[in-house]
DNA sequence: TTTGATACTTACTTTAGGGTTAGTACTTGC
DNA sequence: GCAAGTACTAACCCTAAAGTAAGTATCAAA
């Protein structure tokens, strides 16, 4: 992924606020540019990383695995691959990536509000 | 603020991925490291600024002017300055950036979940 | 006359997120 | 033999977000 500094004023202040900050923890988690998108599509079920990659045809390579391996890391999201040639991959959401529904329509509700408004 | 280079992929990315996914477009607006925690002092009620500073005492005053000044673009805070000496000026939410209220309720108790689990 | 309080502003540097390009291993179909 | 499809990996670069440090104007109190 990106080697982080860990001495950083600024890794720090990531510390301190999400430690105190539940809402930052949470968008720790699902923030990011693509990270919305990817568990948007998996709401709807179990995707292959083909199809994700044809779902979200903008992302590059590096960056839907990179953010499938953090949600994966994070527990939100399920690896799961079959030993075949070629290789079958499949990912899903979990208990916890599910939770995380209601949280996604509230703010997609919200978003369409304030853009029939602007 | 800052310059952005309107050429970049990164740019054109960010819009279209704005466009297309409102849950994009909200995190756009309340994401970055100070605006929740700007949104949740302000819940309360009313702040000064130099309150606002003393309840979020790792910001640095830049940081603190230029998040509240996109908020106040986007329509989601309010600043009512009195011309006096020494200047009196006060930021509030307005109506659309109480409506965030439930939202931001809803990501702080998926974030406590989250947290006493891990 | 220096200090403190108010609410900022400006110029500069650092860092983390995102993007580009190319390459890996294996097999099937042309 | 070469391309295409599978799911990645690695090296590198660029830029937006964040942080640092200092300065602005005005007045009151010590």
């Amino acid at each position: 992924m990106t080697a982080i500094k860990e001495t950083s004023t600024n890794f720090e202040n990531k510390r301190i606020v999400q430690f105190q900050c539940p809402v930052s923890f949470t968008l720790e988690k699902i923030g990011g540019r693509w990270k919305p998108l990817i568990l948007f599509n998996l709401q709807k079920g179990p995707l292959r990383y083909g199809e994700l990659k044809r779902c979200i045809p903008p992302i590059t390579e590096k960056m839907l695995i990179q953010h499938l391996k953090e949600l994966e890391a994070d527990g939100l999201v399920e690896r799961k691959s079959l030993p075949v040639v070629p290789p079958h991959v499949t990912y899903s959401l979990t208990t916890a990536g599910k939770s995380l529904n209601t949280i996604l329509d509230g703010m997609a509700e919200w978003g369409l509000a304030q853009q029939n408004q602007g």
